[in-house]
RNA sequence: CGGGACGUAGCGCAGUCUGGUAGCGCGUUCGCUUGGGGUGCGAGAGGUCGCAAGUUCAAAUCUUGUCGUCCCGACCA
């Protein structure tokens, strides 16, 4: 393995590649596309997990599980989710094996057909909405409001680690609502929920809006997502909250008796976010020498390496170490105090970069003379030495500082990177530059469809905050009234 | 399913055109060395060259077949 990674600058799939394997976060399974999450990478997971299932209680949400496989029949109910789905699904199709003919090896056994084939699912309204067919009868069992932490399987043609994979592990919320109004608020509640998530924990700054009929998932009325621009400038959709209307209770034959004692179908919402975020938190962040942790997803959020030569200089530095290490720990700080001799110092530095952890303490001879500490940034990599006395309450705060820097940076570098654009040459140019391009477009499928196939570039989304503005479509010229996001995406 | 590559040590690769002793880097093992940014030196272990058949005195190398993997496109959180 050699030493430094490929630079993000010239190759990017490269880079992303090599820091996923070499920060220890996840590797490709002997599965055809499926992927091996590594406890580093698993660790950082399960802080976005705890920290989204937070903010979910917090809007009164409760977590419930449902099956992993969805009849085919139930698949079918809502027309076009069948529709949009049937391309990427794994089928199972029988329920045992045998010895094979030769006496060697497995067959599937003829003899174990099912009846009917299982769908793995591939999302889950299908078989959540059957279950709230007998959950939902009254206005008083409304609203209904349950998410899921589960694994789904879309059988895509070209997987990524963490980008796209066949297997991937992720949360869908699924609510029911007495009223439209009510649903579309959830909808727009919980695509909040993300774009704060997103911002204050991932530290990257996310558009809000809602997807042209095109990309809109299947089955819903409205899409509603957030997007991130990645440092290659590319686009990605980071999270979806969707207004499903009474497609699946119509569907799936679920009606509730309300208030005037009529009988009426809930209004649906459901939303998710999956392991694409850890590809999200690396695409954002990280640089030539590895990974670049925000501190409130870092699983070691300090660590200490001590610098020495002699068993009895270790023990020295221990004594001055371990209480900063206890200090630190006792301040609610994730911190790691390394002194295995298995590796140099210069190694563990370099290990701990391509780590991403935000903070590292040096402690050596040097500084026990001078009663000091160096500390040095992962975000910015400067390094500087403090005296030890006070250094607990100096890291809280510059925990706090590098979370807040690499938003900033990664906000300088969104708004750096996001382009008006008023003409189609100007588009065409711009769009091989990578980033943002804020423009007019006429609202058909067919312009979007055209400017795809010219340009590989989509609409990523429609801007909640846009302002209105009257133009023309960059592409047509056919009138707007609104600027639209467009880029090419991942 | 269309287009293009590749299967040689745990990993990454050279060698194949022009057949002739199985190589390199990383990792790993041992010893010394070094220690405020991936130390340096030395020694060692590790491969029926994807599989099968053929041509040949001789095949990693040529021929045919076969299996597998990856990349680009369509699909997509």
């Amino acid at each position: 393995m050699s030493k430094s990674l490929p630079k993000r600058s010239e190759n990017y799939s490269e880079w992303y590649n090599e820091i996923v394997k070499r920060a220890d976060l996840a590797e490709n399974s002997a599965v055809r596309g499926c992927m091996v999450i590594k406890p580093y990478g698993y660790a950082i997971w399960e802080k976005m997990q705890r920290a989204l299932d937070d903010m979910f209680k917090a809007t009164g949400h409760v977590n419930a599980y449902f099956p992993l496989f969805v009849p085919k029949s139930f698949l079918e109910k809502e027309e076009e989710h069948a529709e949009g789905f049937a391309k990427e699904c794994a089928v199972v199709t029988h329920y045992r094996l045998k010895a094979g003919p030769d006496g060697k090896g497995l067959v599937v056994d003829p003899n174990a057909k099912l009846e009917e084939e299982l769908i793995i699912r591939p999302t889950s309204e299908t078989v959540i909405w059957n279950t709230y067919k007998n959950w939902i009868q009254s206005w008083r069992d409304l609203p209904l409001l349950i998410n899921q932490w589960c694994n789904i399987v879309r059988w895509e043609m070209r997987t990524r680690l963490f980008l796209r994979t066949t297997e991937f592990l992720w949360q869908e919320g699924h609510t029911a609502h007495a009223t439209e109004q009510e649903a579309v608020e959830e909808t727009e509640r919980m695509l909040g929920v993300y774009a704060t998530f997103a911002e204050e924990w991932i530290a990257l700054p996310v558009i809000k809006g809602v997807k042209s009929p095109n990309e809109r998932f299947a089955g819903a009325v409205e899409t509603y997502c957030i997007e991130g621009l990645m440092q290659d400038g590319k686009a990605l959709q980071c999270g979806t909250s969707h207004f499903l209307g009474q497609n699946f209770s119509k569907s799936f034959d679920v009606q509730f008796v309300n208030k005037e004692n009529q009988l009426e179908y809930p209004w649906a919402t459901s939303w998710g976010v999956s392991t694409r975020l850890m590809g999200a938190l690396i695409m954002a962040h990280s640089d030539d020498q590895g990974l670049v942790l925000p501190p409130r997803l870092a699983p070691i959020q300090v660590v200490i390496v001590p610098i020495y030569k002699t068993p009895e200089d270790l023990a020295k530095i221990s004594e001055k170490a371990n209480p900063i290490f206890e200090e630190l720990k006792a301040a609610g700080i994730s911190v790691k105090y390394d002194d295995d001799d298995k590796q140099r110092s210069g190694w563990k530095f370099a290990e701990y970069e391509l780590r991403g952890v935000p903070i590292r303490l040096g402690l050596g001879l040097r500084d026990l003379e001078n009663g000091t500490v160096e500390i040095a940034r992962r975000d910015n990599l400067t390094k500087e030495s403090r005296p030890i006395d006070g250094v607990v309450e100096h890291i809280k705060a510059l925990l706090d500082e590098i979370q807040a820097n690499i938003y900033e940076r990664a906000l300088k570098f969104r708004e750096d990177n996001t382009f008006r654009v008023d003409s189609w040459d100007e588009f065409q140019a711009q769009i091989e530059r990578g980033g943002f391009i804020s423009a007019h477009w006429d609202g058909t499928a067919e312009t979007e469809e055209k400017i795809k196939d010219a340009t590989k570039a989509t609409i990523r989304c429609i801007p909640l905050a846009g302002p209105d503005e009257n133009g023309k479509c960059v592409y047509s010229g056919a009138p707007s009234s609104r600027r639209v996001i467009f880029a090419r995406a991942y």
